[in-house]
DNA sequence: TCTGGGGTCCTAGGACCC
DNA sequence: TCTGGGGTCCTAGGACCC
C-alpha cells in the first residue's frame, strides 16, 4: 500500500514570528495579511482566544487590546527563509518529498523500511524542531487527501502527539473519517460542502459513501478523485518535480481609495516592476499580460466598476520596458474618471522558459541590452527597489501598510539579531 | 476608518473546420 | 429553406488550494 506522509508546520507564520522574538511565545500572537487587513495566521492561544481565520482587524480590535494579543504584519521574506530551512530537513529525510506550500510538505515514505513508523514520524519532528525552532505535525495515509486527513486530528488531538498513522492502523480510518466534516475535507471548499450537506452529506464518511455517479455529476472529476481518495484509492501521486509557473501575478489592495489617473498608474507600473522581476528569476518570458482594476467592493454606497484587458507580445518577454509600455496602453483604454479605484494588478501569461520563446517568422531578433540583467543584479546586491526605471514617482500613496512589521531577522545584514554574552 | 495575495485545474460554450 | 455529426481551439468563469 502507498504511504504518504503530510507534514505541516504548526501556525506557521506566528511561529516564525515566535523564533526570534522569544518574548512572543508567553502571548497570543497573530499575523495580518498584507495591508494589515484581516488575520491569516493565530497561535493556539489566540485560537483559543476565540480570534477566526480571516478576521478583519478592524472587528478584533477590542479582543486584542483585551487580551494583550500581540500583532504582526506579514514578512514574506522571512517566511519564506524559515521554509527553505524546514524544507531542507523534511526533503533529506525521506526517500521521496514534494514542497506543496510554503508551510507543507508530502513525503513518500513507501520505501522507508522502519519497524514503527509513528517512532519514527515523533523523531522527525523532535528533530525538525530542534534544528529550525519549528513545530510540525505528521499524518499518514494511503492517498495524499487520508495522510491530510490525519494531518489534522494529529493536529487537534492532544494524545496523537503530534503524528497519526492510519496506514498502520487501518482500524482507525473509518473513526477518522467520521470525525471529520466534509468541509474539512481537502478538496472540498465552503460552495462544494454547504451543497453536500444539504444533501445530509456531513462528514467525511458520508461523503466517502456518495456513488460515484452522483459526485461526478455534481462535481466533476476532481470530486470523484476526493472521494476515491477517501476511500483509499490513490489518484494524486506525489509530484516531485516542481513545474515551472504558467502565470505570475502581482496585485495589491490600495491602502486607501485612489481617484487620481497618475496615482493609480504610479502602482500598476511597480506592479509591472515586480512581476517582471519574479519572470526574469524564474527564468522565463511571459507570452501576455493582463490588466485588471477595480473599485472597493465592501464600499456599497460607492458606484462599482471592474475593468480589465490584456495584450498578447510578438514575441515573449520579460523586459519591464515591453511590458510596461502594453500595460500602459491598456490602461489607457480601461481608465475610467470619477471612480474610487481600490485594487489593480497585473498577470503575466503564457509563461515559457526563456531562450526557447517561439520568434514570430518575420520578427529580426533584437540582442538583449543588458539594462535588465543590470537592474537585477544591483537590487540582488543592495536591495529591492535599488535601481529602478523611471516609470514611478517617489510619493507612494496607494502603498499598503505594514505598521506591525517585523525585522528581516534571516535577510537582511542590518537586522540580524545580536547575541550579547555576559 | 478598517475586509490579502498568488496560484491551479476543470468545464461550458462559442467560433471555426471538415 | 432546411438539414448532421464530430472535432479542435480558445476563453471566461467557477471551483479549489495555501
Amino acid at each position: 500500500m502507498a504511504t504518504f506522509a503530510l507534514v505541516d508546520c504548526n501556525n506557521f507564520y506566528a511561529s516564525c514570528e515566535r523564533l526570534f522574538q522569544p518574548s512572543l511565545r508567553e502571548r497570543p500572537v497573530i499575523v495580518l495579511s498584507n495591508n494589515d487587513g484581516c488575520v491569516i495566521a493565530r497561535s493556539n492561544e489566540a485560537k483559543t482566544l476565540g480570534i477566526a481565520m480571516g478576521a478583519p482587524m478592524f472587528k478584533i480590535r477590542k479582543l486584542v487590546e483585551t487580551h494583550d494579543i500581540a500583532v504582526r504584519s506579514s514578512n514574506y521574506a522571512l517566511y519564506g527563509d524559515i521554509s527553505e530551512r524546514v524544507m531542507s530537513v523534511l526533503g533529506s529525510s525521506a526517500p521521496g518529498h514534494e514542497i506543496y506550500s510554503i508551510d507543507e510538505c508530502f513525503l513518500d515514505l513507501d520505501r522507508l523500511a522502519v519497524p514503527d513508523l509513528t517512532e519514527w514520524c515523533r523523531r522527525l519532528r523532535n528533530q525538525t524542531l530542534q534544528w529550525t525552532g519549528i513545530p510540525v505535525s505528521i499524518g499518514v495515509g494511503p492517498t495524499k487527501t487520508l495522510a491530510k486527513l490525519a494531518n489534522r486530528l494529529a493536529k487537534k488531538s492532544a494524545k496523537a502527539g503530534g503524528v497519526l498513522d492510519l496506514v498502520h492502523h487501518p482500524d482507525w480510518v473509518e473513526a477518522a473519517l467520521r470525525k471529520t466534516s466534509v468541509g474539512d475535507v481537502w478538496g472540498v471548499g465552503r460552495r462544494w460542502a454547504a451543497m453536500l450537506e444539504e444533501r445530509a452529506i456531513v462528514t467525511a464518511h458520508d461523503f466517502a459513501k456518495a456513488p460515484d455517479g452522483w459526485v461526478r455529476q455534481r462535481m466533476g472529476v476532481v470530486g470523484l478523485r476526493t472521494v476515491h481518495e477517501l476511500r483509499g484509492i490513490v489518484c494524486n501521486g506525489l509530484e516531485e518535480q516542481q513545474t515551472p509557473r504558467q502565470t505570475t501575478c502581482c496585485s495589491r489592495t490600495f491602502g486607501t481609495v485612489i481617484y487620481d489617473k497618475l496615482e493609480v498608474q504610479d502602482a500598476i507600473m511597480s506592479f509591472v516592476e515586480r512581476a517582471a522581476e519574479k519572470v526574469r528569476h524564474a527564468g522565463q518570458v511571459a507570452g501576455a499580460v493582463q490588466l485588471f482594476m477595480r473599485t472597493d467592493p465592501f464600499a456599497q454606497a460607492a458606484p462599482q466598476k471592474s475593468g480589465s484587458g490584456s495584450a498578447t507580445f510578438k514575441r515573449a518577454t520579460s523586459d519591464t520596458r515591453d511590458i510596461g509600455a502594453a500595460v500602459l496602453r491598456i490602461f489607457d483604454r480601461i481608465w475610467r474618471e470619477g471612480y474610487g479605484w481600490r485594487k489593480a494588478g497585473v498577470l503575466l501569461l503564457d509563461l515559457a522558459p526563456d531562450g526557447d520563446a517561439p520568434a514570430s517568422l518575420f520578427d529580426e531578433m533584437e540582442a538583449p541590452d543588458g539594462l535588465m540583467t543590470a537592474i537585477d543584479q544591483i537590487n540582488a546586491r543592495y536591495g529591492r527597489g535599488t535601481a529602478r526605471l523611471g516609470l514611478t514617482r517617489k510619493d507612494r500613496q496607494w502603498q499598503m501598510r505594514r505598521e506591525h512589521l517585523s525585522p528581516s531577522f534571516t535577510t537582511k545584514w542590518s537586522e540580524i539579531p545580536v547575541a550579547k554574552i555576559g
